[in-house]
DNA sequence: ATTTCATCCTGGAGGC
DNA sequence: TGCCTCCAGGATGAAA
């Protein structure tokens, strides 16, 4: 389940590799994941990728953004399972959930995999690597709310005023965007703040607590290389090293880290949820 | 308008 | 062993 920790790694690792490589062909294997004003010419769209260098890999939450000389760009949306790979055997090695291969001029290939199908392509036009938003909207993509990292205490504050569970509001891209359920789990036990609390009940010392807990635990999970659970992977196949640093996530029975309680799993906006009952209070 | 819920999809887990 | 059912989980669009 890529969250923004997972996808800045897949992004950096990329990065190093593929800016500058320049496009042979793109082979879409699951059209169905293809979305954007293109969708009905993506044959198209995908032909004048040919010829073209790539010249950044960016991130915007948990998207990942392909940008190739005369501004077109390709918006990965990974979904649950969706991650890429950079097979040292090229075609030969393509795997069963391959969902688009994209082979360049020096013969090496990218692959999208994706087991569960929960990604989306977005085609589009004119994209400003530096401002991304205004050409994902247009494109018919959600607007998302200010990067977690980035996140001002204040527009925080506002996104709380809410009487949905605080869990809730951080699993809300359209408020703040880059947690998932991992991150998100483990933000609330730093604070000490449990999932289920009416957002707007917390006060402003709280407010603040929880928002550089979010911060500090997205940074430490960004430089262990993001969680693994069962799929993830950076793009040389590599897993992930904050699963062993997790505090609650999927470690309900187990005891708390902070104070021995045994850690319970709920169910919070529709998510399994991860709690310590004695660190965080209703 | 705000919030909840079903849907998509597959592999793994658990029941019998 | 093997078949069956159930479930997770991000984003979306429909329903309440």
């Amino acid at each position: 389940m890529p969250e923004m920790p997972e996808v800045e790694n897949m992004a950096l690792g990329l990065r190093a590799v593929i800016v500058g490589k320049r496009i042979g062909e793109v082979r879409v294997v699951t059209r169905a994941m293809i979305r954007g004003p293109h969708r009905r010419q993506w044959r198209r769209f995908l032909g004048e990728l040919a010829g073209r260098r790539i010249e950044r890999v960016a991130r915007r939450a948990k998207r990942l953004i392909l940008v190739t000389e005369a501004d077109l760009a390709l918006v990965f949306q990974l979904g649950m399972t969706g991650k890429f790979l950079l097979p040292p055997g090229g075609a030969a090695s393509q795997h069963k959930h391959t969902r688009l291969v994209m082979a360049f001029g020096d013969g090496t290939e990218l692959h999208f995999v994706d087991m569960r199908r929960f990604g989306r392509l977005w085609c589009l036009r004119d994209l400003d690597a530096d401002d991304p938003d205004a050409a994902l909207e247009a494109a018919g993509m959600t607007p998302l709310g200010p990067e977690a990292l980035r996140i001002r205490r204040q527009v925080f504050g506002e996104a709380l005023r809410t009487q949905r569970p605080v869990k809730a509001l951080l699993l809300d891209q359209t408020r703040i965007a880059g947690l998932g359920n991992i991150y998100a789990d483990e933000s609330l036990w730093a604070a000490g703040v449990h999932p289920a609390r009416a957002a707007a009940t917390l006060d402003g010392e709280q407010a603040g607590v929880l928002l550089r807990q979010i911060k500090n635990v997205l940074r430490r999970a960004i430089r262990a290389g993001g969680t693994t659970f069962s799929d993830f992977r950076n793009a040389y196949g590599d897993m992930g090293r904050f699963r062993r640093r997790l505090k609650v996530y999927q470690r309900h029975g187990e005891p708390c880290k902070r104070c021995g309680a045994t850690i319970e799993r709920l169910v919070v906006a529709g998510r399994g949820t991860h709690v310590c009952p004695r660190c965080q209070r209703l």
